[in-house]
DNA sequence: TATAATTCTGAACAGTGTTCAAAGATGCAA
DNA sequence: TTGCATCTTTGAACACTGTTCAGAATTATA
């Protein structure tokens, strides 16, 4: 089915079948991008949980119905909303250094962004879908090995690997901020408690180490780097069965 | 358990203040724990998205209010939820094997779990609060490494990290379930057009690899527990500054 | 100008979490 | 036993949510 760039991909109807000329009917008084920016204009200031289609139109001037002539739902305005921030600023081929260099700043940075902006991060994890910016994305991700001789489907599941972990990561320490750093609350009031019930954690707790720390993210990231050079220096070693 | 089974930590009303009398007032014809079983049948059975405080109340045959009486918010009862189903087969020190096996086959474990299971996954994702049983577990998970030289906060960061890749791992994966395992159709969609615009990538798929792979979780998981293994014999044979 | 097609509006529907006044139930003291 | 204070349950209500839909308004074409 060839979607028009005209009426958006999930509208309900599709005008201008390629030929060119406008059917009858009022003139549309949006458009997929205007609706896609006020959308990431209303989440950047006020969060996520402030985006509904009513927040939305009532920004754009209009009643809620007309939205959903442009976006078949909620889901697919999310979907519109994360390709159209996906690789905002750069994409990983273009990053400095080796490959393992350029996974791991590409990791840091999304680290970086999705703790800075939750919601980038809410919807990547609400929205399977593959946009023709992730796609791109992707694409990129591939072109960082080039000059690699890894097989490609090891080139795919270190991207994988790298995203899930960057991405459980962020989702966890999000979840974990606001909260104290030190030793948790739920333990110091009852220490006592703690150091019958759970001596090991109690021990662990009080040489001063902390669940949740901030070098927690970076020795995720190098372990599973390291895990990726002895990886390939397998391979370059002992090169596909075919040689 | 030190809260007093007859009233719930969350419930706003605090009966029985460890004296024992009983205060007047009618009966509570409900207890936390049969609520909270309810709910998990209820989850187990039509999933998450099924749990309402009006459906749960329904099942109970009481009314929604009701259930404010034991618990604070929906969100508390969640956290009850959570912390009743962790650790539900096996806590990880008590694994066989080496710590890192140990650490294994726990992963293994959580990422059946969340797979077969998503409203875990999806509970411990949005419930940040560390029940009871979180804690005894993590007491557990830092157990594994009895007998190791290892600082606690390397033990907590290893814990920490396996944790957020699984979770990624599973989210991304869940995620993507129903997707087709081969060449996304989105791109053997327009063959041509990707050949062009996305050529990396185009390669990739056409050599047979695939995003999502069945073997993603297992590679990172592996690349994982390499550099964990490599840090610990870097530490041991560099022990700490003051020997 | 008439017709068909499309958009926009505003009300409505079913659902959500949560609150609250009133009613009923219970223990205790007088 | 009576009265009272306390607690639980109820059912209605509130403010939301996403979504649908009949009707009104607008436009291009025959």
């Amino acid at each position: 089915m060839p979607t028009t760039p005209d009426s958006g991909p999930g509208g309900p109807s599709r005008r201008r079948a390629s030929g060119g000329r406008r059917r009858p009917g009022p003139r549309r008084r949006l458009s997929l991008e205007l609706i896609v920016d006020t959308a990431i204009e209303l989440v950047e200031a006020r969060g996520l949980s402030a985006l509904s289609m009513r927040s939305l139109a009532e920004r754009l001037g209009t009643a809620p119905g007309t939205l959903y002539t442009y976006v078949a739902n909620r889901s697919a305005l999310e979907a519109l909303i994360l390709d159209a921030v996906v690789a905002r600023d750069g994409l990983p081929h273009e990053l400095p250094g080796t490959w393992l260099e350029k996974l791991e700043t590409w990791a840091r940075k999304d680290w970086v962004t999705f703790r800075e902006k939750p919601w980038v991060m809410e919807l990547r994890r609400a929205n399977p879908d593959f946009g023709p910016a992730s796609v791109i994305w992707l694409d990129s991700a591939l072109r960082v090995f080039d000059g690699t001789e890894l097989p490609a489907q090891v080139k795919l599941d270190m991207i994988d690997a790298l995203d899930a972990y960057v991405l459980g990561a962020a989702t966890v320490d999000v979840q974990s901020n606001g909260r104290a750093p030190g030793p948790s609350p739920e333990l110091s009031g009852k220490l006592d408690e703690a150091q019958l019930k759970v001596p090991t954690l109690f021990q662990a707790l009080s040489t001063g180490a902390t669940p949740f720390s901030a070098s927690g993210f970076e020795f995720g990231l190098h372990c599973l780097l390291a895990g990726f050079r002895a990886i390939a220096e397998e391979t370059r070693d002992a090169p596909p069965q075919a040689p």
